[in-house]
DNA sequence: CGTATGATTGAAGAGTGTCAACTGCAGTGG
DNA sequence: CCACTGCAGTTGACACTCTTCAATCATACG
């Protein structure tokens, strides 16, 4: 077991009424393959998908809720590198041999589609379609993944909490296209932020206050309401104009 | 232009004579389209392969040579969020449209087959292999940009520079099987080794002081020894059964 | 030789981490 | 119904790592 300060979880879902309900976006637009349905598999919010060590030949298709990928130091200590929504491709290995390097965990109730290695790299061959949207799924998670870095090279604990919050909020938002609210559930807890920026759960607690005095961002109960984007921008020392196409519409974010 | 300190850069090449001429892995096995060789470039030390916000339709797939990814931040800071060696593919971008979000800056002469994008979605959709070999190597990618995450993210200054040291002589070893000497030409300033793990090259400087004087590695003049492997994996905090594995030869890295 | 780049060292200060205590909320069981 | 428990959040005092600013040294190149 890892040193948690607790495993309390959220259930619920993202969704203003939950993600199926409400959703522009339907389940089934998410899915890699599209006949596929034989893999999927509810899993509960605070279980893993697959952890550490993990040798199985699986890829995991989510379909509706949050999940965080992570990996763990010996002294227990744990870095989020990235949190997958709706449509990501989780599990593939680097190397067709070897463990997980990485862990992921449900944020929320999730459910996947467990695609066996076989089945993929078939299916891969077979249509090339499929192995291009594999190609830019992938390098979606690359290009999160060096902002990530970026972040947390180079920003003040400020910068990385703001920047991290409007990364999420964006994202979330492009699965929402029709919510023009400057409000999400976000089902982090306070030492789950400060594990993917790099910062203690006291340091963030502290920034998060912070920012709420100021007037820019609220985040209680595992809900965000950003109230003042523009600064939330500044802080985060992103490009403005960036920032304003982010907050467009997009499609597979 | 960029803030720089300064753009002297390193000429010759990685190998011990060379990267052509005792190549155990001779360039042609680095090139992702077998028969494609009317891209064919040379690019010297200190040139950017591309820019941040090139907007190019083109994919670069390094033949020979050291290539530092990498983004900026409006105060003119870098981030590295990647190092490149000769068979990897840069350049792909998350959406189809829109400017590259990093850039590519040759760290040592570089020759790299330039393939537009229409040529590698066309072969890509004949040749499955082509497209599967693009999975594999963004697979890579993003796991060895998890290791940064987590290397900036909560290790010490100390231990950053140790993992990086690390992760970079293995992945040059890998290529160099025959090599069993623990000394390789590492073609990067200080300021680089700075800019990749998020410290300041002052800091980077005596965290090398310190190690050399402990007798852990020496870098000098741009080429690394390591003097006690066991020491540099410990202060690395990774697992040592990993690290040996690392040790050995992979085909790939 | 003079100049430019990279490396080295010192002193002082800012930003985060660590340790510790306390609050508030939610679920649980007597 | 209420006390108890466990987890998330909050706050304060202090230590320490790393940055910043500055000056100097070393090496390569014209």
């Amino acid at each position: 077991m890892i040193r948690r300060r607790g495993s309390r979880q959220e259930t619920q879902n993202g969704g203003p009424q939950g993600t199926a309900a409400g959703a522009a976006l339907p389940v089934e637009q998410h899915r890699l393959i599209p006949r596929y349905h034989s893999g999927d598999r509810k899993i509960e919010a605070g279980r893993d998908l697959f952890s550490i060590g993990w040798t199985g030949k699986s890829v995991f298709n989510l379909l509706d809720g949050w999940v965080a990928v992570y990996t763990l130091l010996e002294d227990g200590r744990r870095q989020i590198v990235q949190f997958a929504l709706p449509g990501a491709i989780l599990g593939i290995l680097p190397s067709r041999r070897g463990p997980a390097t990485v862990g992921a965990q449900a944020l929320t109730d999730v459910t996947v589609s467990v695609i066996p290695a076989s089945v993929l790299t078939s299916q891969a061959r077979t249509d090339p379609e499929i192995c291009l949207r594999l190609v830019r799924s992938l390098a979606r998670d690359c290009s999160l993944a060096f902002d990530h870095l970026t972040s947390i090279g180079r920003r003040s604990a400020r910068g990385r909490v703001a920047h991290l919050l409007l990364e999420l909020f964006t994202r979330y938002r492009a699965q929402w296209p029709g919510n023009r609210i400057e409000e999400m559930s976000l089902p982090l807890t306070q030492e789950q932020i400060g594990d993917a920026t790099g910062l203690t759960f006291v340091h963030v607690n502290r920034v998060l206050s912070a920012m709420r005095k100021e007037g820019i961002v609220q985040f209680h109960y595992r809900r965000l309401r950003i109230l003042d984007p523009d600064r939330l921008i500044e802080v985060a020392g992103v490009d403005p104009e960036t920032a304003a196409g982010w907050l467009e519409r997009r499609p597979w974010t």
